[in-house]
DNA sequence: CACAAAGTTCAACATCTGTTGAATTTGACG
DNA sequence: CGTCAAATTCAACAGATGTTGAACTTTGTG
């Protein structure tokens, strides 16, 4: 039984050090065809044939290697998750660092948390610009809520502290609720319709990740700041 | 053949004055049910056969109203489209006018704009409740983009030129991206996926429209009055 | 080389998919 | 009543779905 459930989300050849001549990335254009795919049209909405196919894999080879559809769904997810993390996490706490015992910049906050979504999405690899769609998808829809929570929860609770102490007479509901609309806006980003492109006529490029989230920044770090007032 | 494609979209009973005693509300339940299942699952995730047993109705009877599954999707999505289209389009217009020669208020625009959604989501028929879900899932999927140009493009361009009455120095660009930020907000909004209530330990309701449309408008007010002077 | 384990292919499974044509029922009207 | 069309049911279609067990191939090790 080589697929038991208790190994499927470890590499079955972990222990080879030298690559095998041909087959080695057949896991990762499994992970790349299935991201492009569920990114454009949400689980339900791709067959396992079909990433096996982009993949030019076998039909068998995505249960092999993760269980079952779902399985693949989730290492998807997991493996930029893990980077981007890390990224906006040490971002932040930089942040915190600099600023010592005075107070970190709202500004600053935001940028660190927002940047490396940026990057991303303006990366010249188009397998983050199909995460961050499908991490927008996932985000929109209630089924998977608590895909959103294993995976994000903990850096949110990063950026809220930080915001605290930038922003210490706030009230904890309006920090809340600032937040929520801050993470629509980069949800929206993230999705990247282009239907900005078409409602302002060509004005605003949804393709310019670094022009969308310069206004990002500049926008939410006004709203936070009027918000602590009230 | 009774179910031409050129007539699928009309109620096949349209010459019926008084209504029969039991059967003239399964293309209602049809929706209905087909509105449940979509919004929680989207397009690919719903099944023909789901639908008509929730609506508890024969299989063959979505082909049969609406010629086909997408035509089932279609009208689900078009139905309250209408409703709240006319709600919000009339409510920026009386801002509008009740305004005369001077300059409404960036704030009252927000609110007829997004109030009738709060309605809405605040509903007590629960229909309103999954049609918003519906709106927020299409609205983040790129393969659905062309819903949304089809059936909000008119009303999206009447807030615009409203919030230039209101801000007529404010750059084109800056009033385009800040309502790019403002959909973003109310889509995860209308998502309701209980996310913020979650993040925010109970301080935050997703449940409670009235108080998450209140910070949104005046979150936003502030926002595009800030973002005019750039 | 032989052996075992990991990797890969193949064919098939049971079930489900959207859709349809024919048959049947229903309701209104002369 | 009988007639006709609309509404509804029924059974089936052709193909697709996720998954799996058995066979086959490759790879590393003794």
């Amino acid at each position: 039984m080589p697929h038991a459930d208790s190994s499927f989300q470890k590499t079955p050849a972990a222990r080879k050090v030298a690559a095998p001549k041909e087959s080695p990335q057949r896991r990762r254009r499994l992970l790349d065809a299935a991201e492009e795919l569920f990114s454009s049209r949400g689980f339900y909405g791709v067959t396992v044939r079909q990433v096996a196919e982009m993949a030019e894999v076998d039909v068998a080879l995505p249960n092999y290697y993760f269980g079952s559809k779902r399985g693949l769904f989730d290492a998807v997810f997991h493996r930029r998750a893990e980077v981007l993390n890390e990224a906006r996490g040490a971002g932040i706490d930089a942040v915190i660092a600099a600023a010592g015992d005075g107070r970190p910049s709202v500004e600053d906050i935001l940028h660190a948390f927002i940047q490396p979504v940026l990057e991303a999405q303006a990366s010249s690899d188009p397998g983050w610009r199909n995460y961050c769609r499908l991490v927008a998808q996932v985000n929109s829809s209630a089924v998977f809520a608590e895909m959103m929570s294993t995976h994000f929860d903990e850096l949110i609770a990063k950026l809220i502290s930080a915001l605290r102490i930038a922003l210490p007479h706030a009230k904890e509901r309006e920090l809340y609720w600032a937040y929520h609309f801050l993470t629509g806006a980069l949800t929206l980003t993230m999705a990247d319709t282009g239907r900005i492109d078409h409602l302002s006529h060509g004005l605003c490029h949804s393709a310019d990740a670094h022009d969308a989230y310069r206004h990002l920044v500049t926008f939410f770090a006004r709203g936070f700041t009027a918000a602590a007032n009230d």
